[in-house]
Parts: C-alpha cells; structure tokens; sequence
DNA sequence: TTGTAAGCGTTATCAA
DNA sequence: TTGATAACGCTTACAA
C-alpha cells in the first residue's frame, strides 16, 4: 500500500497525492476523490521514505545519565507532555552514568541523522563531550546543567544552596555538607560553592572533615552522614545537595537516635515526592523539574523550526519548603 | 557523503562498499582500501536509507503510562539496559495515563513502520487495545501485566498480595485493604483478589467500609487510609496495593497519633527505594521490576529475531520483606 | 569476487 | 492545478 496504488486507484498522480498529503493545491473534486480512498485503504504514508527525501525525522532524541532517579523522570515528564503534543517522538537514550556513552549517543543521534534535535540531561563536560556538541549539525539543549554558548535550562544550584544553607544557620554554627562530584557543576560545584560562601559570609569555618562527597544515593548519603558524624560529632547540621542523600542522613541519624532536628537540622535540595513523607519531614528546596524539562522541549521546538537562532539560557527559580528536619 | 563518495574514493562500486558494510564477501584489498576511505572521511551510512530499503529499523518502540514512577523508571532501566547492548534504539511513548493515547501509539509505531517490535507496559486492556493489538504487524511484548495469548512478563501480584496478607494477619483481625482500580488487573484486581481470598481462608468477613480504592499516589493513600479509619477505627492493619499508597497511609496515621505497627500495621507491595527510608520501614514485596524489563527485552529480541515464535508468559518471583510496619 | 541496475516510497522541480 | 521525472542513499539479484 504506497503512494501509487493511492494515486491509480483515486485517478490521479502520486505528485497530487502528494500535494494532498502535505500543502495543498489540489482541486475540490480531485481532493475528495483522493480522501475517499485513502479513508477506505487506511493508508499511511511511509515515514522512512519521507525522511529520506526531506531530512526532517519528526524525532527528538533525549540523552539521559539514568531513568529510575525522581528528578530526572519528572523532567523526562515534562518532555514528553510537550513533544506528544506537537507531533514529535521521542528517541530515548539511557546512559546508566556513563559519560564516554553519553558522547556516544550525541554522535550517533547526528551521525545517523535519526533525530532533528537533542536535549541532553548530563551530568559533567569532558572535552570529547565538547568536541562532539561543536560537531552536532542539529540543535540542542541542555537540561538542568548550565554551559555557557549553548541553550540551557537549568536550576538555580547556587541561590537554592545559599538560601537553604542561611535557613539551616539560623539555628546551627557547626554545620556539615554532603556534596556530590564537583564535575558536575550544578550539582556537585555550585551547590557546594552555595553552602561555603553562605558560612563563610556567617563568618563560619568549615573544617575538612565536615565535607563529604557522596553519590545520588540514599545508601552513599547513610555512609557520608557516618563519616561526617564520627570525625565530628558536635555537628549540628547537615546540608545535603539532594534529597536521596538527605533521606540517607536521616536514617544514620535515627538509628543512632541522634533528635533530627534538635541535635541535628538536616536539609535537602530537589523536593521528591518523598520527602514530606518521611519522618522527621524533609526541609528542602522545591525545584521546577517537569517544568523545566516543559522549558526544555519548548526552546528546542523554537530552534528546531528556526524561528529562535539565538541561544538563551534559562535558570528557572526555586522555593524554599521549611519542614520539620529544621528549626 | 554517501555511499557513492565512499566508492569512488576507493576506485570500487557502491555495492562493493554495500558488502563491506554488511556480509562481507570483498577481497582483502578492497577491503583495505575502502576501509582507509572510511576511515579518513568518518562516513556514517544513512539510517533512513538502508531502512527504506531493508524494512528493518532496529529500533523498539515502548509504551508507558507514565515515567515518573518507581516501579516503571526501573522496568525501562531494564529494558534499555539490554537493548543498549544489542544495537537497538528505544522509541519512547509516554502516555500520561491515558488509555486511548496508548491504541494510539500502537497505531501509530505499527502504521509508519517505525519499530521493529514494541514492548507496552500497560494497564487497562480495552476492546480497541485487543483490535489494535490484533492489527499489529510487529512482535510485542507486554509488561507487568498477564494478557492470555500474547508474550508478557508479569509480577505475581496474586501471591504476592496473599503472601503480604498472610503475614498481616498473623497479629491482626480486622484488616482494612486501600487497592485500586479493578480494571488494572495486575495491579487492581488480582492483588486485591489476593487480599480477599487469604482473609476468607483465614475466616475474616472484610467489611464493605475496610476496603477503599485509590489512585497510585501517596496523597490517594492518605485520602483513603483517613476515610478506612474513620468509617472503621478498630482496623488493625492497612494492606495497601502499591508502597505509595502505603507512604500515604503511614502519613496519615503518623499525624493522628496512631501507633505503627502497634496499633495498625501497615503494608506495600513493589518496595521502592524509600521503603526502607520512611519510619517505621515498610513491610512490602519485593518486586524485581528491573529484571522484568530486561526479561521483556530478551524476549522481544527473541520475537524480532524470529527464533522464538511461541508466545511465552513469564511470571516473576517476589520477596516478602517483613520490616517495622508490621509486627 | 565484483559491477550493473532495479527498486524501497516519498517530495520537489519543472513544464504543461 | 496537474503530471512526468529526477532525486534521497541504500541493498540485492543477477550477470560478468
């Protein structure tokens, strides 16, 4: 069922067909003729045949470190709730944390001219990544992770992790912070940056052992409130960079019945879904993820047809949510 | 840069490079020469064109109800975790929950040829899934649900659900069950199924008012455990369809003073990551949803691949993980 | 072992 | 407003 057997069977040619399927410039009568036929044989137009022909795949390919993390999916959510409505697929590209993969993928989307556009959610910037996003011929963005010359859109890492360090020292002096890998700069960087010139402006010194970097996981942030708790027992507060590795420090804490937050504030940054349900109530910065993943889709829309050439960078704006693991 | 760049550089014809590229059957110097080409210029073939031409697309294409879920996030991790490794791409179909959206999607991947099999984790079966599923021209395999007559990969969410209840009652009479909705029979029916049997068999008659349904979100579970508990305050324990919906319950009966597991015990099913975080930890199944995926994934290589033609069910095994939450 | 030639199903250019 | 005709970049008989 092509083209062809269309065009013979509603009398026309397939270049009218053609015209039918996309622009228009058909007669009245040859316009019905052809509707008549195409609703009884059901036919669908070959997508492959007509990629080749024009370029454009009505595909955009996302390039994620890792799926089953809560602000990762919540700003996949917002992607595709943005695509769908708009005709265009998603090619889904999981990493599992693997940067070399990651570069991987950005080659194989463009190389294979599989996808019009990319959103890339990546975690750190080796100089391949570079390398591979100067030879992209198809727009990009990326998400939560701001690199300057591109279109980004990203949180407010730093504001997010002053703000909620200032709200942990209204009531500590002797804080603690639980970081992720300074290559990742929102993140791992400017998070931590927050929280340290945050307690240097209160006029506070953060000693070496105070400082832990973990991964995103619960169980790395059980380990690193350990470490952190025993080489300095008198702290009094633990910042933690995300909500996973706050939910962690609860837990050693609890369990070595250690009062969250009258001996111990302890904070979050992100908002997951769980952190007002675990006890003591997770204190927390709540950051637009489906929203900027929404943020994401649109820009790339607007770089995809052309109609937006420029690069914009867009940090979205956080709040503050005070709950019970501070004072 | 196509092919016949490639075979003019290297002084051979295009269907030279062509076998190159595929079987082989080209001489060691052809072979050398075409490569160095290759090699120097970074040529890439032409995905469309070589699909145009084959029919095959190495791509597979998945249908989710949505991707901010525990329980699905770790069923795609499986799936791209070994599609990764064996050259197929993923085609992301995310559909908010909303079933007609899901035919569509069928429609659409199968219409346009753009899949080489699909892989649908869905959750209610309609007459238009069943017709849809009929017309499909392509291998498919269904998730985390049992649909007689087609390849899936299921949990064993009946005993599962009856293992769970058994231990609830063990110290408890009056058991309450927050499931949802009937339609999803994975999740919906059979687990209640489960409930209602074990509670039979153990000679409890459930009230109508014990028995609550909710959407799978920790505020449903809050909603419900608060409306089980007023209708009924003797309850003694809270079975709950999904760990999010006990998270809610666990809220709820946290704020009103009610003693976890003393007064009610209270159960999951699936265990998600916070299961072990929340207090009291979560008594709950263990379900191994990453495993499943990669499972599905297999065996829709196997389809694709036409070595493995007979539909296969397979069922999942689970862990009762008996934690705080129950006594 | 290699080359020629005929498609795969579209869209775009150009005349009519 | 319509219809030939030439691409798009590849694979695959078939013949050499």
């Amino acid at each position: 069922m092509d083209i062809n057997t269309i065009a013979s069977m509603a009398g026309v040619s397939r270049a009218t067909v053609s015209r039918y399927l996309n622009n228009g410039y058909v007669s009245q009568e040859k316009r019905a003729a052809i509707k008549r036929v195409i609703d009884k044989t059901g036919y669908v137009p070959s997508r492959q045949a007509k990629t080749l022909r024009t370029g454009k795949t009505d595909v955009v390919g996302i390039i994620i470190p890792k799926i089953n993390s809560a602000s990762i999916s919540r700003m996949v959510a917002g992607i595709t709730s943005v695509l769908n409505d708009t005709g265009y697929q998603v090619l889904l590209a999981n990493t599992d944390n693997d940067a070399a993969r990651e570069v991987g993928f950005l080659k194989l989307f463009t190389e294979r001219r599989q996808v019009d556009g990319i959103i890339l959610i990546a975690t750190v910037f080796t100089p391949e990544h570079q390398a591979a996003l100067k030879d992209l011929h198809v727009p990009i963005v990326i998400l939560d992770q701001d690199l300057p010359g591109y279109s980004c859109v990203h949180q407010d890492d730093y504001d997010a992790a002053c703000a909620i360090t200032e709200l942990a020292l209204r009531h500590a002096s002797r804080p603690g912070y639980i970081g992720v890998m300074e290559e990742d700069v929102a993140a791992g960087h400017m998070r931590r940056k927050g929280f340290m010139d945050t307690c240097a402006a209160a006029g506070i010194e953060v000693p070496e052992e105070a400082l832990a970097v973990a991964e995103f996981t619960v169980d790395a942030g059980y380990t690193a409130a350990e470490s952190i708790m025993q080489a300095r027992p008198e702290t009094d507060a633990l910042v933690c960079a995300t909500d996973s590795i706050a939910y962690g420090a609860l837990t050693y804490l609890r369990e070595h019945d250690i009062a969250v937050p009258e001996d111990v504030q302890v904070t979050g940054i992100g908002d997951g879904e769980l952190s007002q349900v675990i006890t003591p109530r997770l204190t927390t910065v709540h950051h637009h993820y489906k929203t900027s993943g929404a943020e994401a889709a649109k820009m790339l829309m607007g770089l995809m047809t052309g109609n937006d050439s420029v690069p914009r960078e867009v940090k979205m704006g956080f709040e503050v949510v005070e709950r019970a693991s501070t004072r």
